[in-house]
DNA sequence: TTTTGAGTTGTTCGA
DNA sequence: GTCGAACAACTCAAA
């Protein structure tokens, strides 16, 4: 189209719910007015917990408010509802953030398809990554396999700035979707204390974050009794603000702190890149030959770890905090993901699924590979050996004992680290914590048997 | 093509 | 308490 030539556009807002650093807004705001539009979708939607739900919610009211009340918020199928809407303004291109993981790429496909057929366009401007996955190769040409080549070929190859200010936008709505009419019901969190959604607090805590915590971010993010990671999670999930920016207010910085947090952004980026180039690996094993595991079926073991009852103080802490906040702390995550796998002998995939319920970061990509990791059967080379010892690790990473107590009341008698062995205290089952379901101990053997059964 | 070096986050054992 | 070795030889990346 011709620049001089001004035309009402669609952006389809998904998982990048900001105003800042968004090329695709400036894509569109270039060629003139701008309807701001989001679907909510079946597919996403009924799968997701309630936790995400309300953040979701809370994220579009915050992005609406910055929009002036015209964010657009409709419901159903996006190849429905999307060509709907396009044509109600008369818009015949609609601009996203390509969606890299299988679904929306596959939604993707079809949206356009069904635009098509309207003589409607759907242009994808950018990605929810610093450098598209698929874009980093190795010298043969293929893409990575293994985390720490691809982190030197993705510094190697270097990140954006981020995008120009849009300035002032011609924002415009339709009145159909807008005050709320479509806008499902928030959920009842109960006492669940969401952090606060949106663009403009997910800047505030990254400031905060560069000013305060990062300094100290290579030592404290591995204690979940600290205050030590960024807490912004949820924040890049659903793009209220974009790794590019982050990126950026590190550059320059040398500390170990800025060393690993770009190392942390890396991380999320490699497992992006795994899924592009193997999208079935969300579901199913990297390494196929560890499906050849002998595995427990769900049941009453699985319950108890869902619901923080095995016994394992860390592991119940863990459990607990997810349902009670809508996050776990990360080491915390391969703790529990460990005891699920190697002493529950249950599949990855059934953890994987119980954490995409509950955390309000759930990302398919860093969740579901991070669980493959654990399991041993994803991009990690060879140590199957690594089977986490629930009790060690508790005591390695909350000395004293605090993060176990804040989310198992049943151990607040317990003083120190005695909380992480209440088989140790005279009373250490006076206030009903229950027995340990599992021996760790035997647990880790039938799984290292298992494992070297498989292999051979 | 062959070879060489290296691999997020671990555990246990024994000195 | 601390430290190094063993775990068991595997796969990938790059020279």
């Amino acid at each position: 189209m011709a620049p001089s030539e001004q035309s009402t556009s669609v952006l389809w807002f998904r998982r990048d719910l900001r105003l800042g650093d968004h090329p695709a807004l400036l894509a569109a705001a270039a060629e003139g007015d701008v309807l701001p539009l989001f679907v909510v979708d079946p597919a996403l939607w009924k799968p997701s917990g309630d936790v995400r739900r309300a953040y979701l919610l809370r994220s579009l009211r915050a992005l609406d408010a910055e929009l002036g009340g015209k964010l657009v918020v409709e419901r159903g199928d996006p190849a429905t509802v999307v060509p709907r809407v396009a044509a109600r303004v008369g818009a015949s291109r609609v601009h996203v953030t390509a969606d890299a993981g299988p679904y929306g790429r596959h939604r993707d496909d079809a949206v356009a398809k069904a635009l098509e057929k309207k003589d409607a366009e759907l242009v994808r401007t950018g990605t929810p990554y610093a450098i598209g996955p698929g874009t980093i190769l190795n010298g043969s040409g293929k893409p990575f396999q293994v985390f720490t080549p691809f982190s030197r070929a993705w510094v190697d190859h270097g990140w954006p700035n981020p995008a120009d200010d849009p300035g002032k936008v011609g924002w415009i709505t339709d009145g159909e979707g807008v005050d709320g009419k479509h806008w499902p019901a928030e959920p009842d969190l109960g006492d669940l204390e969401l952090p606060e959604a949106g663009e403009a607090a997910a800047h505030d805590r990254w400031e905060d974050f560069l000013d305060s915590g990062l300094s100290d971010y290579s030592e404290d993010r591995d204690r979940p009794d600290h205050d030590g990671t960024s807490q912004l999670s949820h924040a890049l999930k659903w793009g209220e603000i974009h790794p590019r920016t982050m990126l950026a207010g590190l550059r320059g910085k040398r500390s170990q702190g800025a060393e690993t947090f770009r190392t942390e952004l890396c991380w999320r980026e490699f497992y992006a890149d795994v899924l592009w180039n193997r999208p079935e690996t969300a579901r199913e094993y990297y390494k196929p030959q560890l499906a050849g595991m002998r595995y427990e079926k769900v049941g009453d073991s699985f319950t108890s770890w869902a619901e923080g009852r095995t016994g394992y103080p860390i592991v119940d802490a863990g459990m607990r905090q997810l349902r009670a906040t809508g996050w776990m702390h990360n080491r915390v995550r391969m703790i529990v993901a460990s005891f699920l796998v190697k002493d529950l002998h249950v599949e990855w995939q059934h953890g994987a699924r119980e954490f995409l319920r509950w955390l309000r970061d759930g990302d398919l990509a860093s969740n579901n590979h991070g669980w493959q990791w654990v399991a041993g059967s994803g991009t990690d080379a060879s140590p199957f050996f690594r089977v986490f010892n629930p009790v060690t690790q508790g005591q390695k990473f909350d000395p004293s004992g605090d993060y176990v107590r804040r989310y198992v009341p049943e151990l607040r008698h317990l003083s120190g680290k005695l909380a992480h062995t209440p088989w140790d205290a005279d009373d250490g089952y006076a206030h009903d914590y229950p027995e340990r379901i599992v021996d760790h101990a035997h647990e880790r053997q039938v799984a290292l048997d298992d494992y070297a059964r498989v292999k051979n």
